[in-house]
DNA sequence: AATGAATGAGCCTTCATTCAT
DNA sequence: AATGAATGAAGGCTCATTCAT
């Protein structure tokens, strides 16, 4: 058990420096000033930048991908599919500042192999939610329902609600769409 | 009516390359040698490099802003905002790129004053669609609506089909949405 | 014809310091410094550290390969391989430094474009010196024939005798290892 | 008698290092990485990197003063200055990629003790080789004899011959070299 | 006999911007 | 309407070295 853990603080501030002021923005000096260690430092722990930016979003990636792990032995049905949304929700929720992050930098992320990695993920879940059949109408409403839940995640301006009720609003209207997406088999 | 408008130019090069690889990772030399001109001259038409960025989001503002003018002497009811959906929908048909730009760099632009026109014009459009006393959930069915007319702008991934198609599809999952969430007054 | 050659002063700098420290061990800022400008001036003139290099190197191939351009079009017999020394040992005079800066910075150049090239320039030299059908001893006696002026250019250490002097004994010693290594066709 | 020798391991490796890529270039790191130990590791066996070539370099010096000493209390004569050459053509068989190195890094070497001990020595040798009474042209010869040496030592290229076979032939040419520089006394 | 963690200095390179011409 | 020359600031990264354990 490593007693200071400076590779999980670098991690904690550059989460918080990534996201006040994206990715390309914020350079390695300053999250080294903020931590009181040199940059030299943060090479001690990661490779490159980059890598910082891969540990972050696996913390993203891992539980969603958990979700897809279970669904992929589920039956493709209805339930199911409503059951992905209550998962993929719950996962968004604990990783919301990653999502975020991601969301606002990419441009940024696009060619780094962490950006990949995230959007795989993101188009996994998707294909789980959706029939093969579906109608480009019906493919619209399953993003549009994981984009609820996004924006839920995200955060709306402008509107006095807790996160909380947001999420929860989200999965209600996320469901929904899902519903009228669904043509039963 | 300038002869060779290399204005013109500049805007057009530099939304191509702002949307390929982010505007922070565009850079000034980049634009003028795809142009075959030197920096110094792409600061004879544009004061900085934001200036640029501003030139080019007015393209999406005004348009988007003359249909919230329009809005604005409309009655605020169900049909006002379908319209108002249907409208907004032909602004983003004729500005994608544009708007994939916005997206692709909010954390770029966000500080930025050509951010903010253009988050403020968008959350006008928003406004002008959401009831008063609207509900979170319809409040989140608004957004969606908006969010499924983006998401076909930007164009869907790993979709087989045309731009238009999807445009279309996105205008009936938004009106549904919209409907859905309103309540008669 | 520019004012002040910043480019050329660059290049005599550069030889100056990379003679003196090394090419790896001279950084850019020295260059700078020494010049009273910004590093950011010198990529200005040279798009790389190893361009400023491949400039310098040129003063010596350009003149090495006119050598090798007369040699090839005159009979391969000894009189035109003496006269190869001579010319080659003129070329030499001239480009003293740059010669010593190659010999002194082998590991450090032998990767690098401009280090190719030099080495392939003074192969040809070789080549044109040497019979085909010579014995390993008469093949060493030519390399040992350019290898003596080299010394000379170089400048040998410990010894009363001006560059002039050095150089001119050199061809004489060079000329008689090339006439014992050469058997009448 | 140390089990497993991490000393010698650190000198074979950096050898090796050192020659493919130069002194200046080879970084600790790779060292390190190599031997799958620390860099700190290197600095319980050596106090600094240069002390690490200043071990090398011993031993072609050693080998090389052995030479020098037998040589002192030899008549300088012809017989004796052959016999020099035999001698110092067997310590060069075996130290040839020692030889190699500090021929290829000699800017970085220069200021280095490592350096400065390396050309001392070579120096005795060559003042022992030549008379003092000796012309500019005989002088060059002497310097010829050993660069002859040291070619062969390095190993020429392009040409089809054992190392073996070509440090015959360079001493050989050495020899003859030797002999038409010496005037009897 | 060696490691883990860190430092201070420095490197090459790029950028947005300026300004005299 | 544009160029040539340059700047100041910063960026990501690497290196030899240290030291407590």
């Amino acid at each position: 058990m490593p007693r200071d853990d400076t590779r999980g603080k670098i991690q904690q501030v550059a989460l918080e420096l990534f996201s006040e002021q994206g990715y390309e923005r914020t350079s390695l000096r300053e999250i080294a000033e903020r931590l009181d260690v040199t940059k030299a430092a943060l090479y001690y722990h990661f490779k490159t930048k980059e890598d910082i930016l891969t540990a972050l979003f696996q913390e993203w990636i891992e539980p969603v991908d958990k979700v897809v792990e279970w669904a992929r032995d589920a039956p493709p049905n209805l339930a199911t599919r409503q059951e992905i949304l209550r998962r993929y929700a719950a996962a968004l929720a604990r990783a919301g500042p990653l999502f975020r992050l991601f969301e606002a930098n990419k441009a940024d992320v696009r060619d780094l192999a962490a950006g990949t990695a995230f959007r795989d993920t993101m188009s996994r879940v998707l294909a789980l939610l959706t029939q093969d059949d579906a109608s480009l109408s019906d493919h619209l409403r399953c993003v549009g329902a994981l984009r609820t839940l996004h924006a839920a995640a995200i955060g709306l301006e402008g509107v006095a609600a807790t996160a909380e009720q947001q999420r929860t609003a989200a999965l209600d209207v996320a469901l929904d769409l899902l519903a009228s997406a669904h043509v039963p088999d």
